[in-house]
DNA sequence: GATCTCACG
DNA sequence: ACGTACGTGAGATCC
């Protein structure tokens, strides 16, 4: 059988693939999209084509005789962009651990090298197979050579030998070159002959031949035109084939040894697709490695074999010790929702409950459920668990949740949905739960599901988890997340589910009588504004609020926005003494706010059984480990100004037996700085247990402590902000309402005091740019690719949030350690108080009247002791019938 | 769905 | 010169 030599046009293939793809980048900040369409198509070009030779051909930056004689050739042409500039290295890097063979030569384009090798290839009677996105290299096909085209980005190819060019294009792939002659080619800037394009030069390269012949019998032109313009621009053609003609005997040495195709260099290969992140691939290289691939898991087992007997479920999970888990509920109430199928994946085995044999079932499989010797590994295990204390199962040994780890892997995803893992590291596309419901008003429930789209759902579910659980479970480890996955962030999975599912009593009444308070000072507020403004008009749309201010009142407009005018409240307050609206109207979106986003907005999210509300608590949100609260979000609830605080009023124990008990941290940010930073005052400062605010204005403004103002404290307690947001002039001036160079004062007397604090400022952003990534004290990890920016304010972006993240990062995991210890220990002393609510620095924990003094000892102890710094962590605790008295 | 505004730590 | 304080979620408007 004839050989193949396979010749890959690496600039044009490359570039093809940069445009595909979205611009993706790896978590240090590489763009990889165009590296990534590459391989993906160099596998498929290897798996259909299987070549014996190889070489992927790379234009130089030198000139070439092309330019050297037409100093216009590609004149014009858009430099490469640099995020595609970027990936031609790492694409060079790539094919040498593949081994596969490169050539590229100063002086000379790929497509000369190309064509050189197809001569080559020709002479040695070997079949050659040319891939470009670029049609001038259709010239070269024969019956030996074969040309692919990239036809609409990378998805697929076609395929031209000579016969097929002259089914396309009626000339000869030797006239095709005449035909860019003839029409020139903008792209390279050959010129052609004005006003001939393709259909044109076909017809006369048809009837004459070639450019030469066509000049030598202009005569036999019909139309007078066309004549004129070939015998104006006759030595303009003749030049223009010459610049389009490609190369055939370019001086290189080609050994046929040298493009043989080899076996890739798999650790290098394993090491640069896990730095550029091309999970999906990964998978390829191991196959080649003899290891066993994950991805089995999808081809030997049919929905058809899925076992519906829960009993021998039980023997088989006693025999494996483990289990991969997803409950369907058929609604998204985490109390009352029944559960209508349960998708168990044991061993290689599928198993699905249906939903007529739930309750029975659960009643069997309880102990193991409950069994915290046996693994349950699954995708957003908290819902799982949610939904099976409907049916009084208390899910316990939760070791593998793959939403989490791929949360601790990189906290800033936008997604961490299994359909979008399935397809990143295992490269299988299947359906997500939008997919299979459909959305918004067409949207079903899994109980309108056919049970074998149910059990395809689920199958793949946990198919999913299982074939990722190594490889996620390897990348923590590799970046020392192993034991914040395993000691922190799982066990919090279970306490999370137990704070929605305890949920927050609420008086109903006392929200029922707010609102109405509200509304009557909201009405009465808005005939103020509209007598103020002279007519009514929306006073919620900033839009209609812009044009009474500034157009028909002529106030003066402080600031805009994209699209107009700005409203905001700092705005409003700078215009406060302008106008006698402004006050109503400030007080008119305080009170608004209140109603529309606390009043409604509870009332709307009350359980109608428990009567409670039940926030959820998720915990792959946030990029610096903090939790987030939607549905509602109970970490908004107003304090700051009096009427807003009233709602708080609203928060209630389940019954009278109980007491709400609030334990927030004192300074735990500040706190931390002092840890991570080491400086010597702020350490001494936590130490003697100082005000901070007032010892740092102390330092700030060198007087004693006893002498400082209360102006002085409150501009050192933003100073103190602004030091743990990561400190700029603009922001604190911006804040304090100062000039920059006074806030810079502020900065450079700060700094010139807290030296430590300083350090670890320049410090931390130093090795964030080193690493592309900063840490928190449990080593939580997030990446910050801006921070090696050259546009100034992305890169200032990721120096502040390379300073912040480490704090804040490191207070979200002091107080989940807290929130963890007290949880167990509430329920290793068997108490009925419970843990219901988190908001940062603060546990609220519903306390029974019995054991107030017990829960408090616990609370205080185990917040304290969460983790051990160099300064202490201090808590203060207020009990009350309220959490508006928990003050 | 984007934008603006504002509630919290 | 550049022009943002860090981290969230929700409601309302408007296109």
């Amino acid at each position: 059988m004839t050989k193949k030599m396979v010749i890959i046009d690496g600039n044009s293939l490359i570039n093809r693939a940069y445009y595909a793809l979205p611009l993706l980048s790896s978590k240090s900040g590489d763009y990889t999209n165009a590296v990534y369409g590459f391989v993906n198509m160099l596998y498929k070009i290897m798996d259909d084509y299987r070549p014996d030779y190889i070489s992927v051909a790379f234009d130089r930056k030198a000139p070439t005789f092309r330019h050297l004689e037409y100093d216009e050739y590609k004149a014009g042409r858009k430099k490469m962009p640099s995020e595609l500039a970027q990936q031609l290295p790492i694409l060079k890097d790539v094919l040498d651990a593949l081994k596969i063979h490169r050539i590229e030569l100063d002086g000379f384009e790929a497509d000369d090298l190309i064509g050189t090798l197809v001569k080559y290839a020709e002479n040695k009677e070997l079949e050659a197979i040319v891939v470009t996105g670029d049609r001038d290299a259709l010239q070269l096909a024969s019956s030996k050579t074969k040309i692919l085209i990239t036809k609409k980005g990378i998805s697929s190819l076609e395929e031209y030998d000579d016969k097929g060019v002259m089914e396309r294009y009626e000339i000869t792939p030797q006239q095709f070159i005449d035909l860019k002659g003839l029409m020139g080619d903008q792209s390279d800037n050959i010129p052609g002959v004005p006003g001939v394009g393709e259909k044109t030069a076909i017809k006369l390269i048809k009837e004459f031949g070639n450019i030469e012949e066509l000049i030598q019998h202009t005569d036999k032109i019909s139309s007078a035109k066309l004549r004129e313009k070939i015998d104006e621009f006759a030595q303009q053609a003749i030049f223009s084939k010459r610049l389009a003609t490609i190369m055939v005997d370019v001086p290189v040495e080609i050994s046929l040894d040298e493009l043989k195709r080899e076996d890739p260099d798999s650790e290098k290969l394993m090491e640069l697709f896990k730095r550029l992140e091309f999970h999906s691939l990964m998978g390829r290289v191991a196959v080649k490695n003899k290891m066993e691939t994950t991805d089995s898991n999808f081809l030997d087992v049919k929905p058809t074999s899925v076992i519906f007997d829960w009993k021998s479920l039980k023997d088989k999970i006693k025999n494996t010790g483990e289990l991969c888990i997803r409950t369907f509920t058929d609604g998204q109430d985490i109390i009352q929702d029944d559960i209508i199928g349960i998708h168990v994946r044991c061993g290689e085995e599928h198993f699905f409950i249906k939903g007529e044999d739930v309750p029975l079932a659960l009643q069997d499989l309880k102990e193991i459920l409950e069994d915290s010797r046996i693994r349950k590994y699954g995708h957003y295990l908290k819902r799982d668990r949610n939904s099976l204390k409907r049916y009084k199962i208390v899910l316990k040994g939760m070791a593998f949740d793959s939403a989490i780890a791929l949360y601790l892997i990189d906290p800033t995803r936008s997604s961490y949905e299994i359909q979008d893992i399935s397809l990143e590291y295992l490269n299988r596309k299947i359906e997500s739960e939008e997919d299979v419901l459909g959305k918004g008003k067409s949207k079903t429930s899994f109980s309108e599901l056919a049970e074998e789209k149910l059990i395809e759902f689920g199958m793949n579910w946990c198919n999913t988890v299982m074939s990722v659980k190594e490889s996620l479970m390897e990348q923590m480890k590799e970046a020392e997340l192993g034991v914040l996955f395993s000691d922190v962030e799982m066990p919090l999975v279970e306490v999370l589910s137990d704070m929605e599912f305890n949920g927050f009593m609420v008086d109903q009444s006392i929200l029922d009588q707010l609102g109405t308070e509200l509304d009557e000072k909201i009405q009465h507020i808005t005939q103020s504004i509209y007598n103020e403004a002279g007519e009514s008009f929306n006073i919620n749309s900033p839009k209609q609020l812009g044009e009474i201010l500034f157009d028909k009142l002529e106030l003066p407009a402080v600031k805009k926005t994209k699209t107009g005018y700005s409203t905001n409240i700092e705005v409003l307050e700078k215009l406060q003494k302008k106008h006698p609206i402004i006050a109503m109207i400030i007080e008119y979106r305080q009170l608004v706010k209140l109603k529309s986003t606390y009043i409604d907005g509870l009332k709307a999210v009350i359980n109608k059984e428990t009567h409670k509300i039940h926030s959820s608590f998720n915990q792959t949100v946030t990029a610096t480990g903090r939790i987030s609260s939607t549905e509602p979000n109970l970490q908004n609830i107003p304090i700051k100004l009096a009427l807003g605080r009233e709602i708080r009023k609203v928060f209630i124990p389940s019954d009278e037996d109980y007491l709400l008990l609030d334990a927030d941290y004192s300074q735990i940010e500040l706190r931390v700085l002092a840890h991570i930073s080491k400086d010597d005052n702020l350490i001494e400062a936590f130490h003697q247990d100082l005000d901070i605010h007032t010892s740092t204005a102390s330092k700030v403004f060198g007087v004693p402590m006893e002498d400082v103002t209360s102006l002085q404290r409150s501009r050192a307690k933003a100073v103190n902000f602004g030091i743990v947001y990561g400190i700029s002039d603009y922001g604190l001036s911006e804040n304090l309402q100062i000039t920059r160079k006074e806030a810079q004062l502020y900065i450079d007397e700060y700094f010139s005091r807290f030296t430590g604090v300083k350090r670890y400022m320049e410090e931390i952003v130093e090795e964030g740019r080193k690493l592309g990534y900063v840490t928190t004290l449990l080593k939580r990890r997030r990446y910050i690719p801006e921070i090696s920016a050259s546009n100034f304010n992305l890169r200032s972006f990721g120096e502040r949030t390379a300073m912040n993240t480490p704090i804040q990062g490191s207070a979200a995991d002091i107080i989940k350690l807290a929130m963890i210890k007290v949880d167990q220990e509430l329920k290793r002393r068997k108490l009925k108080s419970r843990l219901i609510l988190q908001v940062h620095d603060e546990l609220i924990v519903e306390a029974h009247k019995s054991e107030i003094d017990e829960v408090k000892e616990i609370v205080k102890l185990q917040m304290e002791n969460a983790l051990n710094l160099d300064v202490p962590l201090k808590v203060d605790m207020n009990v009350g019938e309220s959490w508006y008295d928990t003050k």
